[in-house]
DNA sequence: ATATAAAATTAGTCTTAACTAATTTTATAA
DNA sequence: TTATAAAATTAGTTAAGACTAATTTTATAT
């Protein structure tokens, strides 16, 4: 149906749509896939020829619903995936992206319900992204970070805004993972360094840039 | 590490190599991936260049000891991935093999050996071909049809030569699959056909090639 | 042994999706 | 408002891997 390249285009397209209001620029774009804005260029042409997204000047890119909902149907493949390798063949946090990053192009029609199905229909993927319906539907994304709370306050670790193998690696050090129960105890005016328990553990600190990345339940 | 195309020739020539003795000539491979004999022979330089097979015109294409064990990979994660699909979500028989055929070029390095764990480290897949184990030894893959035995003889299907999806849609129809348990009654001389009782029931006949692309045990 | 058919190879083309370099358009700041 | 910077776009190139058409080599049959 979509090449490897157009499937990348259009997944990229909607993360930065999810990820701010800013409007989508070609810069934007090959940024997010690495690409030279030129590159982006040609392929903003071919998607609009095939009347997946929209490009105008002022307004920047957008989906049109064919190209959202074949985007969303991507996503929901990268997620699910990602549920496998961490429950069933038990890899890390910060090992799943990229093989999911293959695993979601395979292409067959049935594929993904039956995946879905296979790990009893998960709302949410180990970064605690929702996943996608099969009818496209979304579950409504946690955000409440860590960083927003008052002090006093119990929460439940329930996702994480920065995906990155530094972030990820950092969390695995201080023990922190999806469920991983947190209190906050004090900000530093200062700098706003949070003060924290983690599973009623010795108190920690960590920096402002880390609370705001922790999303809470 | 390397390309899809890459990939693809180097599966295609182990095959080859498998079925039979006759030497792997350009047009043979060539008919194996459904490609036209010049784009053959452009990649069969590159291949040699990379020194994953090696090219004779009198005795045909072989595979380097380097591009056997990747090869032998290869249909390793073919494999595997067929019993995940069939055992886990529940495809059929003839639907497994394309989806495969994408899988295989994920391209981690532990994944192959995880699934093999998570499924119970199989020997045979679905086909009852042999999947290669983790350090490229290859499990001895079953070799005597249905056409090969005695009159009167027990057997229990442990594979099939042909994977059309015409003869395994047949097989369906017949309610034939691995384990299957069959008794051969009797060949017809006029034209090798054979009478046989699936799982004791009523008698069915079969032609003498269908009999040729079953394997028993 | 030689004509003919089949197989292998070469040369050149096409498509996809990247790239660089140059140019034009748009935005920002003095 | 105009100079400058940033962004977008165009033009042209590249690499992989397929193709067709033409040619050369090898095999087969009379």
């Amino acid at each position: 149906m979509y090449t490897l390249s157009e499937e990348n285009y259009l997944k990229s397209i909607y993360r930065l749509s999810q990820q701010s209001n800013f409007k989508i620029t070609p810069t934007a774009i090959a940024e997010s896939l690495k690409n030279n804005p030129a590159s982006v260029v040609d392929m903003i042409r071919k998607l609009t020829d095939k009347q997946l997204i929209e490009y105008d000047k002022k307004k920047g890119v957008k989906l049109t619903p064919v190209g959202l909902k074949d985007a969303v149907l991507i996503v929901r493949r990268h997620r699910l995936w990602e549920v496998f390798l961490l429950e069933k063949l038990g890899y890390h946090w910060d090992e799943i992206h990229d093989i999911a990053e293959e695993l979601e192009h395979i292409s067959d029609a049935t594929l993904a319900d039956r995946l879905d199905k296979f790990l009893g229909f998960p709302e949410y993927d180990p970064h605690g992204d929702p996943i996608p319906k099969a009818n496209g539907k979304v579950p409504k994304p946690y955000s409440v970070t860590l960083a927003d709370l008052k002090i006093g306050t119990n929460c439940r670790v329930a996702a994480v805004k920065d995906t990155s193998s530094s972030f990820l690696q950092y969390l695995q050090k201080l023990d922190i993972g999806i469920g991983t129960n947190i209190k906050l105890l004090e900000k530093i005016t200062y700098d706003n360094s949070l003060v924290i328990s983690i599973n009623d553990k010795e108190n920690t600190t960590v920096s402002q840039k880390f609370g705001e990345n922790i999303l809470v339940d």
